[in-house]
DNA sequence: CTGTTAGCGCCTTCAA
DNA sequence: TTGAAGGCGCTAACAG
């Protein structure tokens, strides 16, 4: 093969040191050298301390290529986002989750992957990328039910956690969830509270679990205290949608004194629409988001939502995968956070 | 060393295939089937044929490590993210930066890995895993004067593209960029147009190039103007510090009748601000935000604003990157996108 | 505790 | 156009 490393100009890019030229500047063999770096158990302290040194002069780091060629591991792991909406990043959710992760990984040597599964044929890129161990286990976020991407990753016996309920119940797939449907029927609770007795929802995606389990919250709760559950309109997560759904919702009933909608973000289009019809925020309609994770606060007047304790959860998944690829226990149960009532001027 | 192969419980992962089954089943030599997988060069019809066949029957995907190895490419690219604040992350511009870059890499088998820059100690690690190979190229984003990563990439000789102007101008390092001194100044005149005369900036952080360069364009507006440009007071492109700074600077400066502030996320925080004071936008202040990533469209007043085509950039970004992978054309001129004033309610 | 040895899966020269 | 052969940098038996 090409003699890359000795061609080229003068100035040529130094080569990253190997474990060869480690181990020779220690005076030790390359095991040993490769034995000081993985734990240092079975290396004198001797010899351990000489190889440290040597990395440390040479700056020496492992090439990762080698080592996952021989090791059958990548330390990378894919943070896998459905890319049927392009909404999704653009969703402080997402970036929650991001955070969530990062911090959970951040004592490890762990590399996050970002990982857009697009559809169609490109789906099977995804699934193959992820089945032929680039990477040693998988998050997956947003998951809607057609991605099929529970399905594929419990086939692939790849290490995976979800963050959201996965769709298919066919296969036990671990995941960290806030409790939706708690939430929702606390949210509808805290307007009934306040005296609401015409309550309608703006409700998120149904091919969603977090869409599904909040609506059913509202339902229950509106069914248990005797009210009617007919005033749904269904949004997309986004302002926008929310802001249409809204609009769809007042229309039909106009006599409406509450909304529960299943994001902030969808919180926001409403309270939006409401304004332009001249509609008093708290004073005609009371409005409860859900997420809280910023947008709540900021909006006029500011939103009294469901925290939904994202980065946390994200985290915990993290944690939870990491776990696994330790060989810590199997796919564990389900991990369930409790989004918490934050009251606000909307209400 | 272990058999991992054929270890185990008879339903064991399923191995992902090789390019040794790959030729056995096509009926070639690996080398042959090698050749067909990349490009296909002085491959027969029969034998490409053949081989995409197997492929195609086994599902195979070439093992990245093993190619890795011996090309000396990763095939994936680092969004290196420094750390300092966390609320770099939050920022919708954090967000659209990712869009861009995803939509570049799309057509390409190019993978991006979050590189989240942490400081002190942990600085060497990430400057380390930059230089020794691990990505082919770095895309660095929310760059501030003191994490050295602008002349710890120019040294290391990796490609890379900053999306924001790189702090250090003794290295000539590659970057897209939005006309933030010529967006200050649009907006600055867009205040001035309404009639405003007593002009206040919020300041974005002056260690990143986008904060100084927008003070500088609103300064040159009102210096060209014969106003005085004196309200000055600095905030860190988030909403909470964007409202401290205008408590700071409408205590000190009580007459202001217009505010320009260098981000929608700090504007917004003002106008929270002037809505507590019972000052009235537009009526009584006028403000104008930077950026229009989606908050800009939903404060109330809606605020104008100078559009950061950031999706657009960091895509430029990306493309500027693959072409410099690819080895067409070595570092090149910067690329200056303009931003383009949004007028809404808040002028 | 240490060095020797044998590959991991792939690309690429070299000779045919 | 094809196959044989070597080696990328590393880890993990194995024998000392």
């Amino acid at each position: 093969m090409t003699p890359r490393r000795d061609e080229g100009t003068p100035s040529a890019m130094p080569h990253a040191p190997t474990l060869e030229e480690v181990a020779r500047r220690a005076g030790v063999s390359r095991s040993t050298a490769s034995r000081a770096l993985n734990g240092g158990l079975k290396v004198s302290p001797v010899a351990l301390a000489a190889v440290s040194q040597a990395v440390a002069e040479l700056g020496y780091t492992p090439n990762r290529a080698a080592r996952s060629l021989v090791t059958r591991r990548t330390d990378s792991i894919a943070l896998v986002v459905p890319e049927p909406d392009e909404t999704v990043l653009n969703d402080p959710y997402f970036v929650g989750t991001m955070q969530g992760i990062s911090a959970a990984l951040e004592p490890t040597e762990i590399q996050l992957v970002l990982l857009i599964a697009r559809r169609g044929e490109q789906a099977q890129r995804t699934a193959r990328y992820l089945r032929n161990g680039h990477v040693d286990g998988a998050i997956v976020v947003s998951h809607h039910r057609d991605d099929a991407l529970d399905e594929a990753l419990a086939q692939s016996r790849l290490p995976c956690v979800f963050v959201g309920r996965p769709w298919s119940q066919t296969e036990p797939v671990p995941y960290v969830d806030v409790d939706n449907a708690r939430g929702g029927r606390v949210a509808t609770e805290h307007l009934m509270g306040r005296g609401c007795r015409r309550i309608g929802t703006i409700a998120g995606p149904l091919d969603m679990a977090a869409g599904v389990d909040r609506l059913a919250g509202w339902r229950a709760a509106l069914r248990a205290a005797g009210l009617p559950d007919a005033a749904v309109e269904r949004g997309d997560f986004t302002s926008v949608g929310g802001a249409s759904a809204a609009e769809r919702l007042l229309d039909a009933h106009p006599d409406l004194d509450g909304i529960f909608a299943a994001s902030d973000l969808m919180a926001a289009g409403a309270l939006g629409v409401l304004a332009r019809r001249g509609i008093s925020v708290p004073g005609q309609v009371r409005v409860v988001g859900f997420d809280d994770l910023g947008v709540a606060a900021s909006t006029s007047p500011p939103l009294t939502t469901m925290r939904n304790p994202v980065a946390e959860m994200s985290r915990g998944a993290a944690e939870l995968l990491l776990a696994q690829l330790a060989g810590k226990g199997g796919p564990a149960a389900p991990t369930i956070f409790s989004a918490q009532l934050v009251v606000r001027d909307s209400t």
